[in-house]
RNA sequence: CGGGGCGUGGCGCAGCCUGGAAGCGCACCUGCAUGGGGUGCAGGGGGUCGCUGGUUCAAAUCCAGUCGCCCCGACCA
């Protein structure tokens, strides 16, 4: 490729909107141009990247015996109502009208469109197990896109889905979509986190996401140094710091004028935080919830919506409180369990400790030395706290640590819920029908480009990992007026070309600054340059992209020198 | 969905408050010079100021509506 014919410029100008360090530097780079929001085109030299990764995926996949197959994005609406996604997914889901007034969605995923395929190819245990991918454009309405490529309403997805007779063979699945994972992000040169995480809306058991670590992630990941624990914050477990036996004192209560916050409240009474009782009223089903917690810690959402099967959770607002006799800043449990219209839950941090201070359900009052059960009857704990560092692994004890990342991919076992709802039942030897166990295991293709570059940066520019670099060489001619200089660029590009390298050379009428700049910013691997200074040592200046020293090589030895780090 | 902001040559912005001939930088075109870190000089082309309506002798500027985009939060396989 000549630079002189590339389609695409680099920009000096960029948006102020753009805030990640990647949607910058594509935007510098002039990999990608916006449409609308959420929804970008892909210029030749994204692009080519972006066939890299996918290439990659698509070999791993296609060794491991997966089978690819093309899904269709229009999907008839009556498909998701089957499956009772079309509410789940809610204003997400982008629907549209034929002309005929017959309604599709745009599919956000293709669970029940290969759920449908498999359903009308496979009837006998002979028919299975299967692995089928798709790499291919799907669409959400994101209430807000951002951050460039990262999170999209239009977006490349790889998503495999597998069907097996029974939990064992999904089981071993799972595993070994795992390792086909594991080792398609190797081959990508990305290294990956493989993290515990909840399974969301989608339902089903385990599951397992794949992180990129950067600063900019939307994900807070809790890990354990000493031993393997590794969950997505939503998810992770943590030992909870047993508070020493007291003595039950007599449950007092106490004038608090104003005192609202636990942090308030834990200085008025000059007492540490855990020795308060942290209660929140959420709203779920239009249902009262108090979830009641030690005043340290925090209320984990994501857990305490999955009590509620993943329901739409919110705090509820002070009108509704004081609607059922709730005094914002002073609620807690403490004498209210005859009251059936509030569903009541606690969290495992209640299950030690005494002598408690919690809210008075009066105005400016609070309690001391509440104890459980004595003043608070409990019939169950729940794990509804939100790990965070320093708190202890319960593998090993040890302290937990945190970081940011990017889900690139994702791995759940999906269980029979949509063969069932969809009707995808095989015979077994014995004859009877059994639903079939699904799996479904994707990677966001758009997102693994984005999150390698916020991954591999510098100030100057992107550093691509080699692997999905979209050109291997970056060839700068300095002062091309020079007939030396450019025979001998054309001559080498040549060479290279035929041999197979992929080499772009900068043949523009540029100075030198302009095209060293935009070789560091596009960071293609090995930079080659060639001007009247290396070639009075008849050598060519290579510098990589990743280290920043410069050597000279011979240019009869270039060949060698390449074919010693292909 | 709540809060805030922005739409002016291809891109990034100023002008709007206080109405009166549309500006700057980058990019682009031409020429000359330069030739190892976004080089210099000279010349040039390109915008019905998001859209609709209103006020006014006169609207980029004031008013109303509308569409689009962005940021924070909520939300999110």
């Amino acid at each position: 490729m000549k630079f002189s014919n590339l389609f695409g410029k680099t920009q000096k100008n960029i948006s102020t909107n753009a805030e990640s360090i990647s949607h910058q530097l594509m935007l510098r780079a002039g990999f990608i141009l916006q449409i609308a929001a959420g929804v970008y085109a892909y210029m030749p030299i994204a692009y080519k990247a972006f066939r890299k990764i996918e290439n990659i995926i698509r070999n791993e996949l296609n060794k491991s015996g997966a089978q690819e197959v093309h899904m269709p994005a229009l999907q008839p609406v009556d498909l998701w109502e089957r499956s009772n996604r079309k509410e789940s997914y809610g204003p997400v889901l982008f629907q549209l009208k034929d002309r005929r007034e017959r309604e599709l969605v745009l599919g956000p995923t293709h669970e029940e469109v290969i759920t449908q395929m498999v359903k009308s190819n496979v009837e006998s245990y002979r028919d299975l197990p299967l692995n089928l991918y798709q790499i291919q454009v799907k669409f959400r309405d994101e209430a807000r896109p951002r951050a460039g490529l990262l999170r999209g309403r239009e977006f490349h997805m790889k998503d495999a889905y597998s069907f097996d007779m029974d939990q064992n063979g999904l089981d071993k699945r799972y595993d070994q979509m795992v390792e086909v994972y594991k080792s398609i992000f190797q081959k990508c040169g990305l290294p990956v986190l493989v993290v515990q995480a909840d399974s969301g809306a989608i339902g089903g058991k385990d599951s397992q996401e794949f992180i990129l670590t950067t600063d900019v992630g939307e994900d807070t990941i809790i890990y354990c140094d000493s031993c393997k624990y590794v969950a997505n914050s939503e998810k992770a477990v943590f030992l909870h710091e047993e508070l020493p036996i007291e003595d039950e004192l007599n449950l007092t209560e106490v004038l608090t004028p104003s005192v609202k916050t636990i942090e308030d409240v834990s200085k008025f009474f000059n007492s540490d935080t855990k020795k308060t009782i942290k209660s929140v009223m959420y709203m779920i089903n239009d249902e009262l919830v108090m979830v009641s917690i030690r005043g340290d810690l925090e209320i984990n959402e994501i857990k305490l919506s999955n009590i509620f099967k993943g329901k739409d959770l919110r705090l509820a607002t002070d009108e509704e409180l004081i609607k059922s006799d709730l005094l914002p800043g002073f609620i807690s449990p403490v004498g209210l369990h005859n009251i059936t219209k509030i569903h009541f839950l606690f969290d495992n941090s209640l299950k030690t400790g005494n002598n408690f201070i919690s809210g008075g359900n009066k105005p400016d009052s609070h309690y001391s030395n509440v104890n459980i059960p004595r003043d608070i009857l409990v019939s169950e704990f729940n794990d509804l706290a939100l790990a965070d560092v320093g708190y202890k692994c319960t593998e090993c004890v040890n302290t937990l640590s945190t970081t940011k990342g990017v889900e690139v991919g994702h791995v759940f076992k999906l269980g029979t819920s949509y063969s069932e709802s969809l009707g995808a039942f095989y015979t077994d030897e014995d004859g009877s029908q059994k639903p079939i166990l699904m799996g479904c295991y994707g990677i966001g293709v758009g997102r693994v480009l984005a999150a390698a570059i916020e991954q591999n940066h510098d100030e100057k520019g992107i550093i691509f990992p080699p692997e999905i670099s979209p050109y291997q060489i970056h060839l700068v001619g300095i002062n091309l007026n020079d007939n030396a200089v450019a025979e001998s660029c054309n001559s080498i590009y040549n060479n290279l070309y035929d041999n197979d390298y992929e080499v772009i050379f900068d043949d523009r009428d540029e100075s030198a600054g302009v095209k060293l700049a935009d070789a560091d910013l596009m960071g293609f691997p090995i930079r080659m340059v060639v001007s009247l200074r290396s070639l009075k040592n008849n050598s060519v200046e290579i510098k990589l992209r990743s280290e920043s020293e410069s050597f000279l090589v011979e240019i009869n030895k270039l060949e060698e020198y390449l074919s010693s780090i292909r």
